[in-house]
RNA sequence: CGGCCCGUAGCUCAGCUGGCAGAGCACGUGACUCUUAAUCAUGGGGUCGAGGGUUCGAUUCCCUCCGGGCCGACCA
C-alpha cells in the first residue's frame, strides 16, 4: 500500500521500515542505550600505540556512507562531532546468516538514521581515527531524506544555506551545519558567564510577570492578550524594569532577570518580536559605577568565550578591553554635526533637523528630535565600545535628573559597532518627579506618540514608600550574542526566529464529506486531490471523458490497485 | 509600507530571444573487504511556489497573490 503523496525516497524508506519489522528489528526501540564515549573525545585522545579505546560504545546519526561490498565505512555524528566507523560483513555476521550486513546495514539503513555501535578504535591506512564496529543497533529510523552535505578539506559541498529552510526547520540546520550548534552553545555560555558574575556578587536572580496589566518600562507597542477568568486585557511585557525596581524597594540589594520581552513592531536584521534582555538593578549605585560594572561584564564574557578581549565582527576588529570611551550625547552631536544644540528649544531643533536633512514629525518632542539627530548622524561612528551619556529628560522618563546638567538625565547607552548594546541609568526614585514624568508621557501620547508610557500608579506608590538610590542596566542578549559570535542577523542567534506561517503545500481543499456527497468513492478522494482536484467545484469543471481517462492512467501509473471508476459514474459526479 | 532579487527532483543549482524539463549529490539495482566529496555500471524520480492572462504552444513574457532575502521607511 503506497501513498502517492510521498516522494519516491520516502516510500522506499517506509518500505525499509516494514522490512526491518518483518526481520524482528524494532526501528524505534524503547530501551536506554548506554554509551561510554563521544566522537570528539576519541578523536582528541586516541593513541594507536596504547590502544586506549579497546571497547567503545557510542550513538549518533549516519551522515554518510561508503559501501565497498563486504566492508563499509560510514560517518557517525553525535553531539560532539563526527567520527568514521568501519563495518565488515564477517564480523557483523560471524555465522552463515549475513542478513545483518547485506540486508540491514547495506540496504535498510540510510543517511539520517540513528544507530548505536560497539567496537574498538583504530587508525586506517589513510590515517583516520575510526571505530571498528563489532555490533550495531538501530535506535531510530529516519523516513525523510536529509540534505546531504559533503565536506573535503574544510570546503562544504551543497551546504544548506537557504535561510527559509534554516530558520523554519532549525533541526535540519543544526544537523547539517555543525557551526550553527556552536553558535547556540556560545549563546548559552554568554548567559552562564553573566549569571556566574552576578551570583558571585550576591545579586539575586528573579522572575517577574510576563503578562502585565500595564506594559511599562520602555517605549514600545505591546502585544495584547486577554485573560478569560478575570475578563481583562493583559499585555506581554515590553520590559521588566518597573517590577525589578519594586524589588529594590522591597529591600533586595541587587536583582537581575534574563527576560523574554515582546514588542509589536517591525522585524529586520536586528529586531525579532520576542527577544531576550538581561536587566539588573543594584541599590546605592549610580550610572558612573554602572559603566565600570558594564565594562567588567563585557570583558568577562569575551574572556570566557574567546580567551581574549579582541573580537572580529563582520571583518572589523573590536577591542572590548576597558576602559571604554565616554562621550556625552551633546558632545557627540557637536562632534559629528558641528552644532551645539544644548541651548536650542523645540523649534530651533526642528530647523536644525531640516538643515541636516533629518525627517521629523509634529508628534516628536524635543527629546525625540535630539535622539533622531544622534541616531542619524552619530550612532554609526561608534564602532569601538563607547558610552554615550547624559540623555535629554524627554526620552528618559524613568531616569534621575542629572546632578549638575539642566534638562539632562543620568543615563548611558553602550554603543558597539554602531548599535546600542546596553542602556542604563541612575534610577529615578523621587516619586513626585516620577509622577510628573508619567504625566509628560501622557501628553506625548495625546500628541500622537503611540509608544509613550502609560502611568503605572502602583509603581509610583512603591516609590512613595522610598526606593534607595539605585542604578539599573539592560543588555540585549541577542545583540550581544550576534557580536560575540560574529553573526550578521538576529535570526542566526535565535533558535526559532519568528516567521510568517508556512503555506500548506496544497491548500486545504474541500473536505472529505463534500467529495463523498458528490458520490465519489472514499478511496479516490486523496488520489483526486493529488491530481490537482482540490475542491469539488474544480472537479465539476472537468470534462467527464478526460477525467475518466486520467483517473485510470493515474491508477495504473502509480500502481494504486484501486477499482477504476466507470464512465457513467464519472458523468454523474460532475452532474 | 516602498525598491531590487529569489522560489525548478530529497539537497545544491543550470535551463539563452517562448518549442519534448537538465546536471551533480542523494535514492533503486548490480560489482567491489582500509574507503573518505570512495569508485564503476545501470535505472527511477518533477503540480517548474499558487492562480489568472497573452500564445498554436509558457519553467521562460505579463498581472495578482503566497513565502523568503537584501536595501530603505517605520521602529530600538
Amino acid at each position: 500500500m503506497s501513498d502517492v503523496s510521498l516522494s519516491e525516497q520516502e516510500q522506499i524508506r517506509r518500505q525499509s521500515l516494514e522490512e526491518l519489522r518483518k526481520l524482528g528489528i524494532d526501528p524505534y526501540p524503547a530501551a536506554e542505550y548506554k554509551t561510554n564515549a563521544f566522537a570528539q573525545d576519541i578523536l582528541d585522545n586516541f593513541i594507536p600505540e596504547k590502544n586506549n579505546y579497546p571497547d567503545v560504545c557510542l550513538a549518533g546519526r549516519i551522515m554518510g556512507r561508503r559501501i565497498m561490498g563486504n566492508a563499509s565505512f560510514a560517518e557517525l555524528m553525535d553531539s560532539s562531532g563526527r567520527i568514521q566507523i568501519y563495518v565488515r560483513r564477517d564480523e557483523i555476521c560471524p555465522g552463515e546468516d549475513k542478513t545483518m550486513y547485506n540486508t540491514v546495514f547495506k540496504r535498510l539503513l540510510d543517511i539520517g538514521d540513528i544507530i548505536g555501535v560497539k567496537g574498538f578504535v583504530f587508525r586506517t591506512k589513510m590515517g583516520e581515527t575510526t571505530i571498528h564496529v563489532k555490533e550495531f543497533t538501530i535506535l531510530s529510523k529516519s523516513v525523510r531524506p536529509l540534505p546531504v552535505v559533503k565536506e573535503k578539506d574544510g570546503t562544504y559541498f551543497d551546504a544548506v544555506r537557504d535561510p527559509e529552510m534554516r530558520y523554519r526547520q532549525r533541526y535540519i540546520d543544526l544537523i547539517v551545519n555543525p557551526h550553527v550548534r556552536d553558535v547556540f552553545r556560545k549563546r548559552s555560555l554568554i548567559i552562564q558567564s553573566m549569571r556566574e558574575f552576578f551570583n558571585s556578587k550576591g545579586y539575586l536572580e528573579v522572575e517577574t510577570p510576563i503578562l502585565q496589566p500595564i506594559p511599562g518600562g520602555a517605549a514600545a507597542r505591546p502585544f495584547i492578550t486577554h485573560h478569560n477568568t478575570l475578563d481583562i486585557p493583559l499585555y506581554l511585557r515590553i520590559a521588566d524594569e518597573l517590577y525589578l525596581k519594586r524589588l529594590i524597594v522591597g529591600g533586595f540589594e541587587g536583582v537581575y532577570e534574563f527576560a523574554k520581552d515582546f514588542r509589536n513592531e517591525g522585524m529586520d536584521r536586528t529586531h525579532n518580536p520576542e527577544f531576550t534582555v538581561m536587566e539588573i538593578y543594584i541599590a546605592y549605585k549610580d550610572y558612573q559605577w554602572m559603566m565600570e560594572f558594564t565594562e567588567e561584564i563585557i570583558k568577562k564574557v569575551a574572556l570566557d568565550l574567546h580567551g581574549k578581549t579582541e573580537i572580529l565582527y563582520e571583518g572589523k576588529t573590536i577591542n572590548l578591553n576597558p576602559p571604554y570611551k565616554r562621550i556625552t550625547m551633546l558632545d557627540a552631536i557637536k562632534e559629528y554635526t558641528g552644532l551645539d544644540i544644548s541651548t536650542m528649544n523645540e523649534n530651533e531643533l526642528r530647523s536644525a533637523c531640516d538643515r541636516l536633512g533629518i525627517p521629523h514629525t509634529p508628534s516628536m518632542g524635543k527629546g525625540k528630535l535630539i535622539d533622531n539627530i544622534f541616531g542619524e548622524k552619530c550612532q554609526d561612528h561608534f564602532i569601538q565600545p563607547t558610552f554615550i551619556t547624559d540623555y535629554p529628560v524627554e526620552t528618559s522618563p524613568l531616569t534621575k535628573m542629572h546632578r549638575s546638567k539642566e534638562g539632562l538625565t543620568e543615563r548611558f547607552e553602550l554603543m558597539i559597532n554602531g548599535k546600542e548594546l546596553a542602556n542604563a541609568y541612575s534610577e529615578l526614585n523621587d516619586p513626585i518627579d516620577q509622577m510628573d514624568r508619567f504625566r509628560e508621557q501622557l501628553k506625548l501620547s495625546e500628541k500622537g506618540d503611540d509608544e509613550a508610557m502609560a502611568i503605572d500608579h502602583d509603581f509610583v506608590r512603591a516609590l512613595e514608600y522610598g526606593m534607595p538610590p539605585a542604578s539599573g542596566m539592560g543588555i540585549g542578549i541577542d545583540r550581544l550574542t550576534m557580536l560575540m559570535t560574529d553573526q550578521p542577523s538576529i535570526q542566526d542567534v535565535l533558535l526559532f526566529p519568528q516567521m510568517k506561517p508556512e503555506n500548506p503545500k496544497q491548500g486545504a481543499g474541500s473536505r472529505k464529506e463534500e467529495f463523498l456527497e458528490c458520490g465519489i468513492p472514499e478511496e479516490w478522494i486523496d488520489p483526486l486531490k493529488n491530481m490537482g482536484f482540490n475542491t469539488c467545484s474544480k472537479l465539476k469543471e472537468a470534462k467527464a471523458g478526460k477525467l475518466f481517462n486520467d483517473m485510470c492512467s493515474y491508477n495504473k501509473k502509480n500502481k494504486l490497485g484501486l477499482t477504476n471508476p466507470n464512465p457513467e459514474d464519472v458523468k454523474k459526479w460532475i452532474g
